[in-house]
DNA sequence: AGGCACCTCAGACTTTTGGCTGATACCTCG
DNA sequence: CGAGGTATCAGCCAAAAGTCTGAGGTGCCT
C-alpha cells in the first residue's frame, strides 16, 4: 500500500509538531509538509499536493479555515480535507461540512481515532469525533429541533423578507430583542448575514 | 342568489360614497360596511364578514394596504379581496397579488368593470383592470424577461447569500455597480431589500 | 446620426444590520 | 434551591446595505 501524505496547516507550532510526531508514529503515514496560515496551506498544496490536508479551522488574520477549504476543493477536489480543531460549535461544523471538509476532528481526540481518519479520508470516508458526529447528525436530521419555537417562528417571518423593525412589531417585541434572536439563528444555521439564512431556510423549507 | 356584501377601505371620503353610490345601482350588492384606515378595515372585516373587502393601496398612516391584506388573508382565507387604487406600478400590482388580493382595479376603472369584479371575486374568479393584467401577465409569464442578461447573473448568486463585496469579486464588478444592479432588480421584482428580493426569487425557482 | 438599452462607476448620505456586553425575568429539572 | 434554557431588552460600535445624482462607454436599431 502506498503511503498516505498528509499536509498539515495550522497557526499553532507546537501543534503542529505535536500533530507531526504523532503521525510519525505510524508507517503508513507521512507528513510532508506544514503551513501556518490559510494562504501558505493553499499554496503548500498546490504544490505538494498531499493525500491529505489537516487543517485548523482559527488561524489569525487572512483566510479562514472554511475559506481555504472552500478553496482548495476548488483547485483539487480530489483532495482530502480534515479539520482538526479545538471547538465544536454547530456553525462551524456544519459550515466545514459544508465547505467539503471530509473530516472533523477534535484537538484531544484520542491518536487512534486521528490515525483512523487520515486513513478513512484517503479511501472516501469521512470521520468524525463522536460529539461533532452526535452534531451535525441532529442538524442533518431536523435542523428546526435546534431552534426554539420564538426563532422558529421568527426565522419564518425573516423569509417573508421582513426587516427586523417589522419583525418586532410583528411579534410585539423590541428591535433589540429581534436582533438576539437572529443572531442565535445565525449561529445556529451556519450562516452570518440574513439573506444567506433566508436562503438556507426557504431551499430548506421546499426539501421538506 | 345571495346578494354580496361590499366592505369598502379607503382614506379618501369622497371615493367610498362615489363607490357606495355606484355600487347601489346594482341590486345584487351591498355595501355593508366602510373604513377609513387599516387598522379599521381590519375591524370590520372582522364584525362584519363582508363577502368582498373592497381596500386601497395607500392609507396614510398606520397599516398599508399591502400589510392589511396579508393579515385579512390570515384571519378570514376564504374572503376575496379586491385593491382598488390610483396607481399601478409593478412593485404594487405584484405585491398585492402575491399577499392574495383576488383583483386589482384603478380608480379610474369603467362601472361595469367594477361591478363584475365584485361579482366575480366572489365565485373565485379574479378581475384586474386591462393595463394591470397586461403588466401582471408579463410578469408572471416569465419575469426573468424583465431581468437584463446581467441582473438575472446578480440575482442567481445573490441567492447564495453573498454580500455586495463579494458578488463584485465573483463578477469583476465594483461594489457600487453591484449596488446599482440591485436598485434596477429591487425595482423589478417589486421589493425594496435585498431579503425580499433572495425570497421572491428563491421560492420562483422552486415552482419553475 | 440619433436614440435607447445596458453595463459600468463615483461620492455622499441615511438606514439597517450585525457583533458584543451585560442585564432581568421566568420556568423547569434535578 | 441552583443551573440551564428561553425570552426579553439596552447601548454602543462597526460594517453593510440602500438611495440619489450624475456620468461615461458600448452596441444595436432605425
Amino acid at each position: 500500500m502506498n503511503r498516505i501524505s498528509v499536509l498539515l496547516v495550522d497557526d499553532h507550532l507546537v501543534v503542529r509538531s505535536g500533530l507531526k510526531a504523532l503521525l510519525a508514529t505510524q508507517p503508513d503515514i507521512d507528513v510532508i509538509g506544514e503551513a501556518a496560515t490559510g494562504e501558505e496551506g493553499l499554496q503548500a498544496a498546490r504544490e505538494l499536493s498531499p493525500d491529505v490536508v489537516m487543517m485548523d479551522l482559527a488561524m489569525g488574520p487572512g483566510i479562514d479555515g472554511i475559506e481555504a477549504i472552500q478553496r482548495l476543493r476548488q483547485a483539487k477536489p480530489r483532495q482530502a480535507i480534515l479539520v482538526f480543531t479545538t471547538y465544536d460549535s454547530d456553525a462551524d461544523i456544519v459550515r466545514a461540512v459544508d465547505a467539503g471538509a471530509m473530516g472533523y476532528l477534535l484537538k484531544d481526540a484520542a491518536p487512534e481515532e486521528i490515525f483512523s481518519a487520515v486513513r478513512g479520508a484517503v479511501q472516501g470516508r469521512s470521520v468524525m469525533s463522536a460529539p461533532v458526529a452526535s452534531r451535525l447528525f441532529q442538524q442533518l436530521r431536523n435542523p428546526d429541533e435546534l431552534l426554539t419555537p420564538r426563532e422558529a417562528e421568527l426565522l419564518s417571518l425573516l423569509t417573508q423578507g421582513l426587516s427586523n423593525r417589522e419583525l418586532g412589531k410583528r411579534l410585539f417585541i423590541s428591535e433589540a430583542t429581534v436582533k438576539t434572536h437572529l443572531a442565535h439563528i445565525y449561529a445556529k444555521l451556519g450562516v452570518e448575514t440574513r439573506a444567506a439564512a433566508i436562503a438556507v431556510a426557504i431551499r430548506r423549507e421546499g426539501m421538506r
